[in-house]
DNA sequence: TTTCACTATAGGAAAAATTCCTTTTTGACT
DNA sequence: AGTCAAAAAGGAATTTTTCCTATAGTGAAA
């Protein structure tokens, strides 16, 4: 066990959370500095500078979104930690954030000490899932026989997020501009997506979003 | 103005939320003793012991929810002043918080002073709803005329009909054959349906019928 | 009873959104 | 080095949607 403090990037658009989880940190005597951002544009600038050891990671923010973050962050460093702090505590998010490089991932419906733990045990080096958020995964092959088949797994990371914004209803030049994407390239992946899950219509998305509680 | 610090009743089911709005409100002067909980299933009963000048109350929780406890409290004190601090920034929201009872409406998105301010404004006996949440607010004749229109009464007994149908997934071409109309009328529907709903997408009216429970 | 408002229905022209096809680049794996 | 999937996006053709307009029916109000 090291004696040097963790250094805590925090990323979160929203100012009570930080203000909240900065509070919660500070309160433990393993945690050193804490830096927070309210944009996951700027996460990887910032982990440049501030070089810290952990970086807790919002899902849902505007713009890129916390998965590209954490996808452009894993480029930049393969050896990035990072752990995901988020509202939604459906499977797929877990895996999706789990692909793009994240360490580990807790919800925001957890207590206090289990934020704190989950921040030492990331910066530990090892991985840390809050219990009961990913399914048993016995067997492999099974899931991977459901992955070609039409359901969200089919997507590739891009199209994942091109699909939760879609299906929260934004139009395709809504998402573009979030994105900094040209509209037609959201409009192929609109297509491609819609493919992919069988669906016709964009409440056909909203349903699929619906049955994985996603909205 | 009075000299007494305000004293907050915190309702919401995060404890980072709880700890930063915590820490947000603690730096101001003009606020005193903050307690929080965790349940809007026991917000009566704290409001009765504690009895703070103003709650904040999140809307999404497990239970009875929010929208159901600020009924419930206010059911107890009509003279309540309650702020909702929500993530949700659709007006439809906003529109059901003030309907049963909350007296102001401010988003998660929301910077700190943002929150302090509305909470002082509350305070002071008057309303406070962020500026954009809700359609013109400058005069309150138009704002209920505005209410009904944003509402699924607001919509003839044939457009309902073809709600139903938009937001179950079918196409126009499927809405037409199925009431034998033309496809040209089923567009027309749509679009009138969306203005009085205020919804750009079909995935918005998915939404609006899920927050209806049709789905 | 005549007028008014609203509903149901739909056509035509114009505008917007989407599809389909193709291309380039990049990174990953064999 | 070669294949492949993913990411991004342009052009042309097509489909969908909007906007405006028009007709007819119905019930209520004056």
């Amino acid at each position: 066990m090291k004696i040097e403090k963790i250094k805590v990037l925090l990323v979160d658009d929203h100012a009570v959370v930080r203000a909240g989880f900065r509070m919660l940190l500070a309160s433990q005597d393993f945690i050193g500095d804490i830096v927070d951002i309210e944009r996951g544009e700027v996460a990887t600038k910032e982990y440049q500078r501030f070089q810290p050891d952990v970086v807790v990671m919002d899902l849902s923010m505007p713009g890129i979104g916390g998965l590209e973050a954490i996808r452009r962050l894993c480029k930049h460093d393969p050896n990035a930690l990072i752990l995901v702090y988020s509202i939604h505590d459906e499977s797929i998010y877990v895996e999706r954030a789990l692909d793009a490089g994240a360490k580990g991932y807790v919800s925001k419906n957890s207590a206090a000490e289990v934020l704190a733990k989950a921040v030492a045990v990331i910066a530990d080096g090892k991985r840390y899932v809050e219990q009961g958020l990913l399914p048993d995964q016995d067997d492999i092959s099974l899931h991977k026989v459901e992955n070609l088949n039409h359901t969200l797994n089919a997507l590739s990371p891009r199209e994942f997020d091109v699909f939760c914004l879609l299906s929260k209803g934004l139009t395709a030049h809504d998402i573009a501009s979030q994105l900094s994407l040209s509209y037609k390239t959201i409009c192929n992946y609109n297509t491609q997506i819609k493919n992919k899950l069988n669906a016709n219509t964009s409440a056909d998305l909203a349903h699929i979003a619906i049955v994985h509680n996603m909205i």
